[in-house]
DNA sequence: TGTTATT
């Protein structure tokens, strides 16, 4: 059935700047078409090579270029190529006469060819995300649910490696305005048993979403604390480094020139920031994991942000939806009223400054331009964002007044050192607080000192708790 | 005891 068909997916199409190109055989001379189309060639054999692939091709036509996917980190074959005939009618006959129509030796599934998502510009306006799915949900049962709102083109259920449902799938209508009414129609309209929230239906991430959310999950999942740090000795580094290149890439042409600050991060999900400089680093490397950034820094950072630089700041979220609210100790004075978190201060002052530049940060500056020796691009100053700190520094609270906030619990803790995340967990249905949250700081002995002031802090008729964080693995509770 | 998951 063609409802679950699914090719390798592309990450990363194109070359990036300053990296060169994977592996592209033009033929030399050769010209395509103006409306040439680009072909997406799935489920080919890992060990086929464009030479291998050539000839197969060849007879719908003269070959402007062939390209196989290989990992950008790691060099190693997608499984699946891009195809330009020079002739537009080529890529057609090709299409109509492999598409489905084959299956390579070793492959399970038959050989896909198709434009690539580059061909249908906008093809995002027409692909959903599904979220809130009940994990048993097949594609199948995603495809009747959206059936009546269009033609369906594609319909894929997210599955981890063990084969089981995220609980969220792809749906690619062949119009915007089908993709539209089935968000109409759809988002939040139903709950699916076991869900934990409503049927949530939108647009799909953009290329440039998607690599932000990489980069978050990256920062996450490596507890890189201080990028200019962790990055140079990182596994991860060139990985880390050429997402980052991309992500300026991506900037710098969206913005098509040298603003500063231009914008890069959904403001509302920042937490917490580091700085980067990752100007002057070489061309990413194809290949190998062993090539470290040449030179990052921290020191030539814009006026507004040097504050924030080479160390994170507690920052306040977006109000939380009531008014601050006036704290009342009644053991009389709060705990920490000689200290005077000046730096945490100022750290946050810097960053209310720049909280104009809406969506996105990152700041680009053209400070260096004068010494570019073979730097194409003007330094780019890019920020992360933390949600926690490493093991140690990560407080659980219970116990938390009801009308506290994400701010009111951030305030509450500043005065101990750098607060760079503090979280109220509110429920879903009520909107209300759940009354206990996290706080992280920047390192452990700001979290010591706020466990021994405020666990058993009394507010109101209800003592804090305040803990270390539970790590993710620990199965012991404090 | 970090809520919702993005090929």
């Amino acid at each position: 059935m063609l409802l679950t068909h699914q090719y390798p997916q592309i990450t990363f199409p194109k070359p990036m700047n300053g990296s060169e190109p994977i592996s592209i055989h033009p033929e030399s001379g050769n010209m395509k078409d103006q409306d040439a189309i680009k072909l997406f060639i799935g489920q080919i054999p890992r060990n086929l090579e464009e030479k291998d692939l050539k000839p197969l091709f060849e007879q719908f036509g003269k070959i402007h270029e062939l390209t196989v996917l290989k990992d950008r980190y790691t060099g190693m074959h997608k499984g699946c190529a891009f195809l330009t005939y020079c002739a537009r009618e080529s890529a057609i006959k090709a299409q109509n006469a492999l598409h489905e129509q084959k299956t390579l030796p070793g492959m399970t599934r038959p050989i896909q060819v198709k434009p690539a998502d580059s061909e249908s510009r906008g093809g995002k306006d027409r692909k959903l995300f599904v979220g809130m799915l009940n994990k048993q949900q097949t594609e199948e049962d995603v495809y009747r649910l959206f059936e009546p709102y269009g033609v369906i083109e594609e319909c894929t259920v997210l599955r981890g490696p063990d084969g089981n449902s995220k609980g969220c799938a792809f749906v690619k209508f062949s119009t915007h305005t089908e993709a539209q009414s089935a968000i109409s129609a759809l988002h939040g309209s139903q709950t699916m048993p076991g869900a934990s929230s409503s049927l949530v239906v939108k647009f799909a991430d953009t290329d440039k979403e998607r690599t932000i959310r990489r980069m978050q999950q990256m920062v996450g999942q490596f507890g890189i604390f201080n990028p200019a740090i962790a990055l140079p000795f990182s596994t991860y580094s060139s990985y880390a480094h050429a997402l980052m290149q991309q992500q300026a890439a991506i900037m710098a042409a969206s913005h098509g020139g040298y603003l500063t600050p231009s914008v890069a991060f959904p403001a509302t999900q920042i937490h917490q920031m580091g700085a980067l400089n990752i100007n002057s680093l070489p061309p990413t490397p194809m290949s190998g994991l062993s090539s470290p950034p040449a030179n990052i820094t921290t020191s030539a950072v814009p006026s507004i942000v040097t504050p924030i630089v080479n160390g994170f700041t507690g920052i306040p979220h977006q109000p939380n939806g009531h008014p601050a609210v006036e704290t009342v100790y009644t053991n009389g004075l709060p705990p920490y009223s000689t200290q005077s978190p000046t730096a945490a201060d100022t750290l946050q002052q810097a960053f209310t400054g720049v909280q104009q530049y809406t969506d996105f940060v990152i700041w680009e500056t053209t400070l260096m331009n004068s010494h570019s020796l073979s730097i194409p691009h003007s330094p780019t100053f890019l920020f992360l964002c933390v949600y926690s700190g490493p093991e140690g520094c990560n407080l659980f609270i219970y116990h938390l007044p009801q009308e506290f906030g994400d701010n009111e619990l951030m305030q509450m803790f500043l005065p101990f050192g750098t607060v760079i995340s503090s979280k109220v967990f509110m429920d879903r249905a009520t909107n209300q607080s759940k009354c206990f949250g996290f706080v992280s700081f920047d390192n452990p002995a700001s979290a010591q000192a706020a466990i021994q002031a405020m666990n058993g802090f009394q507010i109101g008729m209800k003592r804090l708790k305040v803990q270390l964080k539970r790590p993710k693995d620990a199965s012991r509770p404090y």
